[in-house]
Parts: C-alpha cells; sequence; structure tokens
DNA sequence: TTGTAGGCGTTATCAG
DNA sequence: CTGATAACGCCTACAA
C-alpha cells in the first residue's frame, strides 16, 4: 500500500522494529527481544551483533507494544490542578524523581486550565486510557466523589490535600496542625482581634480546612477571629476595606503564601505597615515566596516528602494487590518565623 | 495459564476488553470498535447497547492497543529540565493547555533532578519508546549536539533558549534584546559602573548570551562593566564581596529575577540600601517573584506565548512533514520597571 | 543458545 | 449496517 506524505511524516519514516533489527543482525526476532528485554540468554557475540544492527537502525524498543504483552506499563499517572502553581510544581518534581528511583514512569495530566471539574475528569480519562497502573491525584477542586469511580479501577493515592473520605489512600499534610500553630503564634504575641481571610469548601479543599482550623484555634486561645471572605486571589483591595472597618484588628491570617503576597502588596499601596500596625501571616513555605526577602511568617510544608511518600504509597498498593485498605499518611509541616509578624503595637 | 495474585493486582483483575463488552451487548468486536472510534456506521440502538454494556463493565479504550494499528499515539513529549522551577512549570502549563486544545495529549519527562546530561538522555529515551509524535526540549544544560540525534528521528522544537545551531526549529525569546533593553535602562539613569553577574556558556544556555548582551551593551554605551562570577545561584555572599570592593559601582544586573532575589536578599543582610546605594535589575518575571512587593525592575519573557508557539510549531512539523525545514521562531519581551531602580545617588 | 508460533487489544479491510 | 480476519511490534513458552 502507498502511504501519502503526511502519514509517512507522522511515522517519520517507519520506525525501525524487532524485526528490521533482527534482519539486519541475521537472527531470529526472539533473539533481538531477549537482548532489549535483557532475559534470556544470549551469547555475547550474537548479542554485539545485534546492539551494532540496532545502532545503525536508530531502533528504540516500542513501549506501547512491549506494554500490551506484558501488561504492565510501569507507568504513574499524575493529576494536578495547575502545573504552574508552585505547590503543584514542586509536588510533581518530588514524584517524578521518587517514581524514577523505583523505576517507574511518570505521565501527568492537568485540568487544562479553566476552573472545572468536567475537564479534571476527562484528563482522568485519558490517564486511565494510557494503561497507567496507579494514579496520584493533586487537585483541592476535585470532589471525593468523583474520584471514587477512578479508584475503584485503578490503584489510587491523594496527595496534598486533608482527605475526608476514608475510602482511599490519602498523603497530606496536617492542616490543622499548621493553622493552630500560626494562630498559637499570634496569641502569643499578645494579638486579640485577628482577622482570618476564609475560603469555603467548594473553593478549596485544602484552604477551608485550614483556615477553619486557624479560626478555631484562636478562638480556642480567647482571640476574636474576624473572618473576611475571600473570593479567590486577586480580591485584595476587598479584604483590606473589611479589615481596615476593624480598627482593632492587628494580624490577619492569609490561607496561602500566595493571599498572602496579595495582602502585603495592597497593604504596602495603602501604605500601612506591617508588621508595625497589621501582622500577616502565610501558609505553605514553597518556591519563591518563602524568600526571607519578603520575610512572610508562614507554615511550611514538606512538599518534598508528600510527593515522595505519596509515590511510595501507590507502589506499595501496586505490590500489595487490591486488598490493601486504604491508609492515611498524614505529615507535620514547619513553623517558619519571619519579620511580617510582631507583637501588636498598642 | 494461571496468573499469579501479584499479577492479578497488576491488571486490576483483568481489565475489561472490547471483546468483553461485544460479549455482554451481543455483537461483534468490529462493532465496539466502531462505537468508541467513532468512525463506520452503527445504528443508533447497537449503539446504544454497546454504550450500556461498556458502562456496566467500567471499559476504557485501551490507548495503546490503539496506537498500534494506528501509527499515532497523538501524543506530544516534553522535557523540562526541572518542573518545579517557575519558568519551566509555565512554559509546560502553556504547552499542555495548548496541545489539549489541538487534540494532543503530553507526556513530560525531566532529569531525575540531579545536574547530569546522561539523566537527560535517558529521560528523552524514555519519550522516544512511548512513541511520542514529537518533542520539545526546554533545558538550558543539554547541548546541541546531544539533541540532534532525536531530532533527526522525531520531529523537534527546542523551546526557551536561544538556539545558535541551524538544524533544528525553536522558539525563544531574544535575549540580546532583553539584556539590551536593561542596559540602556541603567544607561539612561545616569550609572556609569554596572556590575554583571555572569554565568559561562557551559553553565547555562540561556543565562550566558543574556549576561553577554548586558555587557556588550553596556560598554556600546560606554558604561563600564565589571563582571562578577556567578558560580551558581547561592554564591550571593561572593558577589556581594566582589561588588563592594569596587564602590564606584552603583547598578548590578542580575542573570534572572532568581539571581536578583538572592542578590537583594544578601544587600538586606549587610544593610545595603536598594535602590539608593545599587540598583539591582533581574530577568523572567516569570511567577511569584514578579510581585510588586519586591518590585523589581526586569525584562519580562513572554513565557505562555514561547509554550503556545512551541506547541504549534512541532504541530506545524508534524503536518509538514519531514522536509519543513528548521525555522527560529523569536519573541519579544517587556521591560518591567520597578523600584530596585533609580539614579544612581551621587 | 537459537528459532517458531501464538497472542496482547485495537483498527482497517473486505465480504455479507 | 454488521461480522470475520489480518495486521501492528513485542514477549514468551516450547521446540530444535
Amino acid at each position: 500500500m502507498e502511504r501519502s506524505p503526511s502519514q509517512l511524516a507522522l511515522t517519520s519514516a517507519r520506525r525501525p522494529t524487532i524485526i528490521d533489527v533482527a534482519r539486519r543482525a541475521e537472527v531470529s526476532k526472539s533473539v533481538v527481544s531477549r537482548v532489549f528485554s535483557e532475559r534470556g540468554k544470549v551469547s555475547a557475540q550474537t548479542r554485539q551483533r545485534v546492539l551494532d544492527a540496532a545502532a545503525e537502525l536508530g531502533y528504540v524498543v516500542n513501549a506501547m507494544a512491549r506494554a500490551m504483552v506484558a501488561h504492565r506499563t510501569y507507568t504513574l499517572g499524575v493529576f494536578v490542578r495547575d502545573v504552574a502553581t508552585p505547590f503543584y510544581g514542586h509536588l510533581l518534581s518530588a514524584m517524578q524523581e521518587r517514581a524514577d528511583t523505583l523505576g517507574y514512569r511518570v505521565v501527568t495530566a492537568t485540568g487544562s486550565g479553566r476552573f472545572a471539574v468536567e475537564d479534571e475528569l476527562r484528563a482522568l480519562e485519558t490517564l486511565v486510557m494510557m494503561r497507567v497502573e496507579g494514579l496520584v491525584i493533586g487537585s483541592g477542586l476535585l470532589p471525593a466523589a468523583q474520584i471514587l469511580p477512578f479508584a475503584e479501577r485503578v490503584p489510587t493515592v491523594v496527595a496534598g490535600r486533608p482527605e475526608t473520605e476514608e475510602n482511599f489512600t490519602s498523603v497530606y499534610c496536617d492542616e490543622r496542625e499548621g493553622g493552630a500553630a500560626l494562630a498559637d503564634h499570634l496569641a502569643d504575641l499578645g494579638h486579640r482581634y485577628v482577622a482570618v481571610i476564609t475560603l469555603r469548601k467548594s473553593e478549596s479543599l485544602t484552604l477551608a480546612p485550614r483556615t477553619a482550623a486557624m479560626v478555631q484555634e484562636l478562638r480556642r486561645r480567647g482571640v476574636e477571629a474576624v473572618r473576611v471572605i475571600g473570593r479567590g486571589v486577586d480580591a485584595a483591595d476587598r479584604w483590606v476595606d473589611q479589615i481596615l472597618e476593624r480598627p482593632e484588628v492587628t494580624a490577619v491570617m492569609a490561607p496561602s503564601d500566595r493571599y498572602a503576597v496579595r495582602l502585603l502588596e495592597e497593604l504596602q499601596r495603602r501604605g500601612v505597615d506591617v508588621p508595625a500596625r497589621l501582622s500577616v501571616t502565610g501558609y505553605d513555605g514553597i518556591g519563591e515566596l518563602a524568600t526571607p526577602l519578603i520575610g512572610l511568617t508562614h507554615w511550611r510544608q514538606p512538599i518534598d516528602a508528600i510527593g515522595r511518600s505519596a509515590v511510595d504509597a501507590l507502589v506499595a498498593l501496586l505490590d500489595s494487590g487490591p486488598p490493601g485498605r486504604p491508609k492515611r499518611h498524614v505529615l507535620s509541616g514547619t513553623l517558619v518565623l519571619g519579620r511580617s509578624t510582631a507583637p501588636p503595637c498598642r
């Protein structure tokens, strides 16, 4: 059959197969297979002939064909909400590295930018189509109910968010510990009125419980917690409006470093002195925002450990088989003190 | 043949195939194939029966098997040096999105953390094994000579670095334009002695020409350029030592925002006032460091455009076939003025 | 040690 | 519109 030029292009002028190599090395295709899959015995001589022939032809094993018969892909599927976010970027990086040392490949899928659960589901579907052996889900958006159908089919680990659902394995940093630690820090400094930028659970499955923990601990310490509605990271001016309405407030807790920095920008713009007039806390401690240049007091999540543990947990799941019951791996973070918090002025 | 329990686990209790669905829907496997590949005609009735059967079984198309016969994977391979870096994170994000709208999947590979060309090559090899249809290479480390063998086999685009090699298609932001713009800015402000934190080409294929351009433009403008050896992003104290040795220096140009921020940290630590005593410029404008909170004067790279164009160029290459000759797509950036630069004090 | 044959899950081709 | 059947590239008994 004649191929159209475009088809030719697509297949890169017919990539050489095991058979081409076999012909050139004057052996059977089994021998070539044995050489590249590194099992079975092959004499050093033949082996070299095969290797030479393969090199001349530019032969590269076809992972797809191999996977088909081996019933294994040695591939882990990682879904993250947004690679450009430092949190997910680092998470992915840590997983890549860990998977690599365990002999697994990682393929990534993301939810195509827009804020749509539907897109995220399609991305997961793609991962399953590619026959990844396991799934790591890192998304503060996807509800547990949506994840369940996938978890039933392929071993799944949820990473980086406080998973309340008992049905799947998860790895995350305790949000209450972090929220409470920061709240305690402010209480210890003597703040009595603290604003907390709050998010709804529908907006973020990580940020909501985190801020809830802050509020709870503040109240436990007898500090008045003033809720400020978050509504996305770009509404800083509205937060500040609300905060400045209550002059008794001497500190603000942001749900993440990103939020905190937006807040700091706006406060700077309006000439509000930090920390003299207002103390500010962040959360995450990942990536460039953790620079001492900004000096933000925050809770640092052990992102590398989360990534590593997630992969380890997934591989354990793979090895243990279906019955391996869901387990929650809860990691600890660290309080990092910066220059953005101080005792209240008055 | 009996399967061992562990094998069973790995294959998730035998994922259903097209044949299982066919049996359940009481049709031939061809019909099922037609339904899921959406080609050929199938009566609405049968179609529904197939869909139902598939849903009950939890059937998902096997992309591998499909790719084998179709000779297409609709998959683009993207190699980035480090996903955790904002530059590459955003680049990847932009590519993912663009590829998605063009109907391509993206699989990512990275160089496993360590500083080793060998690792990067292995990652590229993996991509080829997976039969990606095209390659995008984003790495300031991998020399052109190493890339060539891959580019000969599969359509390749080099993204995000100034490619001097004529042999492959590339997309990048003109480093000379940016370096010159920043140098001009300082010259215009009246600086006569400017330190430039310089890197070797072996350290980074992007940063080296960038700093070279800065030096060149400074000299063209009659400004004395004082070279400071970079040696990695963590040697800030040594840069500052060198800079302060020359009190006539009133401005410092860093090869990237990251370097600039490290520099600012160290200057802050030593109590050197910016910009009163020393002006500082960065480069990139990507991610969180671009915050007005820091207010760094820098050159902003159009990272989204780079990602988008890289994918577009690659897909064009795919469609045009082998003869499509290498083309260089050079994009423009923007000068962003911050508070880190000012006229020299004296 | 090497070769032969069959099958993995899907699509494409060609009859019915 | 539907059903056989032959690939696709590789691995794996089994036979030589």
